[in-house]
RNA sequence: GCCUCGGUGGUGAAAUUGGUAGACACACGGGACUUAAAAUCCCGCGGCUUUAACGGCCGUGCCGGUUCGAUUCCGGCCCGAGGCACCA
């Protein structure tokens, strides 16, 4: 037995735990086929230089969780690693003059050692960082593998562009319309950039949300909403002049009889064509590129437009339509261009109004009525008046019949469409994968041959300039080229960050695979388990692996078809108001938290103040109480291993009422904490049934040798139910109550369902649905005893007050409703 | 603008399947101990009310509905947060 010091020291405890734990190894595991796996994996962090209380957050939910399956004896595989490559790194290299690789693996090292302080039991074996090229070589080899399969391919589309810098910007670069740096107005440019086909995945992606039953609700109906199939009709309008028609996308065919114009996009070739040397129209054109590129930036600009000149044929009733240039169609999305119908769609009623264009409704609720569409478009389906030989049908039949139509004129067919677009993974910056292939004047693009993977990214470059540094960096772009040899150029655009947080789950269970992306061992660990990270990532990066692992699979690399069994969205933490986040500098270190109080203390106080899924408003008050309970908790086994001394065996037989009482709590509260922990994943009560079990046992001094094993028992169950939780002070504790083995190897402990029976139970009474009385009832009272003790109850009968008794519902185990 | 989620005391929250609103904490107030302070322990803590009381009325963002009964379900509104494809 390890002596136990009166006075909680979390610095020593914690660090002879930590060291306990590392010298036997306890977190690295390996593949055991007899043994019911667990992959439980948080989202790995951007080592932006400390870690924040998002990531404290974060990482406590997944240990907690992983602790517990291992209490559950489960083979649990836990594992962290760095998504290296991004922006931030870029940026501290120009701000500070140092290199993104120095500066994120500096980052990587002062992070690792902060988690490791925190006691997160990580299979550090296991590590990985993205910007190593032994982990992006596979990224690009996969990449070739899916541009041999046509599952990539180049198309140009548009990016932010500050024309003073000339540099691409990101969003997040993008401040009020201008550049970050020197605040010129951001153009939107279009450029040819790499893309990866997940639309081809669409279908799946989507059906397989269904049976996502692990995932949260929101998270899948965000996901499916993203995706959004549609059914529609794609059609031709016939330009007056030109030789190719104009192609329109529309889910909406039974409006197409109320069409009184066309959109295009200004960088749609019609719009070219049209602006010729018409000044106004160059000018219309120009403008409409000083904007960003964003979705919101485009739904929330206004909406402006200008008469092309050119006229169209409507495909069914040949009337003349004009085409428009407006400033919202982009070119990048559908076919750049959109027939609009202001009488059904509230934004071309808009743009109509503003632009004094005809307005033609089509649709109608009821045959015989007239909708007012003086103030707003009808945008619900009806029937179809004004439409000729569709008039009288419902919106539904007329879609086919219209659709038809155009299909026996040859002038358009009906199309499945998705909202989710395909992913462009090209990035003009420097701190990124190379995209691994190289441009030849007489061969093309050429893929780089396997053998020479990975493309590495060059260290000595000039970050101070504009643009993208590989585009200045000579000895990195001109290459021979693998197919003739002759002077070729490699791509100097380097891939999404995404890319490398796609697949990073499965390279975990194959992390020291010089030879292969995967192996064997991954079918052994995936699908996740358990996936735990911030819901901000529940659209794009959970999309986008998801994604990825179809491609693994299809590649014949993995067998799952989806990543991420069970998913736990944390809620944000936030601080006035607002994300914490280190661009907004409202972050809260958890550094100086540790060092005064404890990693325990850190993690309890988290994971006490709000359920983890919902967003957590820090307020420095309460880590205090944390704390204080730490002490509390301490103190009480202190005061029982030093009083108490050795405790003989419990004689449940032998126990009085009160002492079976406290028994009965304990289980409760081991049933309840199993409960939170294990199914609900609400932390935040586990922790304060245990606060509440240790508020009842400081109150039950009984020194008697059953007392003392009630007292016991309760104290190794709270040591073992906090454990996931405190793994450090109940490490200390557990071996201060007597065992020779670490806590984190114990079992979880189990219910005695004997301990729970209880004789009576408390039941409200309500009168006309309002409380009046509590009575105790005895647990096997039949329905008609409970309703004729409510009613013989005093306070019952003096608000019934002699008035008829209509009703008498009776709730077993919860209440009685009497209705007068 | 679009998609999604949330709103309960002074504060964080609890109420798990429509069944006793506010568990557990924080903050605050009072008390014990102490020369004193800190620490610790005990008590109180939604609002209103002439409560003699185990009293009465109101109360879960706002308005309405379903129900014996609604924080929970339905409809409408207000406010806040997350995402919107190049922050991660």
């Amino acid at each position: 037995m390890t002596r136990m010091e009166e006075l909680y020291k979390p610095l020593e405890i914690e660090e002879s735990a930590q060291r306990a734990w590392e010298e036997a190894r306890v977190f690295c595991v390996s593949e055991d086929p007899g043994k019911e796996k667990y992959y439980c994996l948080s989202m790995f962090p951007y080592p932006s230089g400390r870690l924040h209380m998002g990531h404290v957050r974060n990482y406590t939910i997944g240990d907690v969780i992983s602790r517990y399956q291992r209490m559950q004896g489960k083979n649990v595989l836990q594992p962290m690693g760095w998504d290296a490559f991004g922006l931030p790194a870029e940026n501290a290299a120009i701000e500070r003059n140092v290199h993104p690789a120095d500066w994120t693996y500096e980052n990587i090292d002062y992070m690792r050692d902060q988690l490791k302080r925190l006691g997160f039991g990580y299979d550090w074996d296991r590590e990985l960082a993205t910007c190593d090229p032994d982990y992006y070589r596979w990224e690009q080899w996969l990449f070739l593998q899916l541009l041999e399969k046509g599952l990539v391919y180049k198309k140009t589309s548009p990016v932010n562009w500050c024309p003073k810098d000339t540099t691409v910007l990101a969003n997040e670069q993008v401040i009020e319309g201008c550049c970050w740096r020197c605040d010129t107005p951001v153009e939107r440019k279009e450029i040819s950039q790499w893309f990866m086909r997940i639309t081809a995945y669409a279908d799946e992606l989507l059906r397989e949300l269904e049976r996502l039953d692990g995932w949260p609700e929101q998270v899948r109906t965000m996901q499916a909403n993203w995706i959004d199939r549609s059914e529609g009709v794609e059609m031709d309008f016939r330009v007056y002049g030109m030789d190719d028609p104009l192609r329109v996308y529309t889910t909406r065919p039974d409006t197409l009889m109320g069409v009184t114009y066309l959109a295009v996009a200004a960088e749609h070739p019609l719009a070219q064509m049209a602006a010729g040397d018409d000044p106004g129209l160059i000018e219309f054109i120009d403008s409409c590129k000083q904007t960003e590129s964003s979705e919101l930036a485009l739904e929330t600009m206004g909406k402006r437009g200008i008469f092309s000149g050119l006229t169209a044929e409507h495909p069914i009733t040949r009337e003349q339509v004009p085409v428009w240039i407006a400033n919202f169609v982009l070119m990048g999305y559908g076919t750049g261009a959109v027939m609009s119908v202001p009488g059904h769609d509230q934004r071309d009623y808009e743009f109509a109004r503003n632009y004094e264009i005809p307005i033609k409704q089509v649709i109608f609720s009821k045959s015989d009525t007239d909708d007012d569409i003086s103030a707003r478009a009808f945008v619900e389906k009806g029937i179809l008046k004004n439409s000729g030989e569709f008039d009288g049908l419902t919106s539904e039949k007329a879609f086919d019949a219209i659709a038809n139509k155009l299909q026996e004129l040859g002038k358009g067919e009906r199309k499945t469409n998705f909202r989710l677009r395909d992913w462009g993974v090209s990035r003009q910056r420097y701190w990124g994968a190379p995209i691994p292939v190289i441009y030849c004047m007489d061969c093309g693009t050429v893929p780089v041959p396997e053998d020479q993977l990975p493309v590495e990214l060059p260290k000595d470059v000039d970050l101070s300039g504009t643009g993208s540094p590989l585009a200045r960096h000579e000895a990195f772009i001109n290459t021979p080229c693998p197919k003739c040899h002759k002077k070729a150029k490699r791509e100097t655009d380097t891939f999404d960050t995404f890319m490398e947080s796609s697949w990073y789950f499965a390279r975990y269970a194959s992390a020291d695979n010089e030879q292969s992306m995967l192996d064997s061992r991954a079918d052994y660990w995936l699908p996740v388990d358990h996936y735990i990270g911030g819901i901000e990532h529940a659209i794009l990066h959970l999309l986008y692996a998801r994604f990825y692992n179809k491609l693994l699979r299809d590649e014949g690399l993995i067998n799952c078809g989806e990543p991420f069994k069970n998913l736990l969205t944390q809620g944000m933490v936030l601080k006035d108001g607002g994300k914490m986040s280190k661009s907004k500098g409202n972050t809260v270190d958890p550094q100086s938290l540790i060092e005064r109080y404890g990693a325990d203390t850190v993690r309890v106080f988290i994971m006490f103040a709000s359920p983890p899924e919902q967003s957590l408003e820090w307020s420095d008050s309460g880590v205090e109480g944390a704390f204080r309970f730490l002490k509390r908790l301490w103190r009480q086994v202190y005061a029982h291993v030093n009083q108490d001394g050795l405790v003989s065996g419990m004689d449940v037989g032998l126990l009085n009422d009160r002492q079976k009482e406290v028994r009965r709590f304990v289980h409760e509260t081991i049933d309840k904490v199993t409960d939170d922990i294990g199914r609900r994943f609400t932390f935040n009560t586990a922790i304060a049934a245990n606060m509440e079990l240790l508020n009842i046992l400081s109150k039950f001094s009984d020194a008697s040798e059953q007392g003392k094993s009630v007292r016991r028992e309760a104290l190794e169950s709270v040591v073992l139910m906090l454990s996931p939780i405190l793994p450090h002070a109940t490490h200390a504790m557990w071996q201060a109550l007597g065992h020779d083995g670490m806590v984190v190897n114990e079992p979880w402990p189990t219910v005695d369902k004997v301990a729970l029976v209880k004789n009576s139970i408390e039941m409200g009474v309500q009168i006309n649905g309002k409380l009046r009385a509590k009575i105790e009832v005895s647990t096997n009272a039949s329905k008609q005893d409970i309703e004729s003790q409510a009613l013989a109850d005093s306070r019952v009968q003096r608000h019934i007050g002699g008035k008829d008794i209509k009703r008498v519902i009776v709730v077993p185990k919860k209440l009685i409703s009497i209705v007068v």
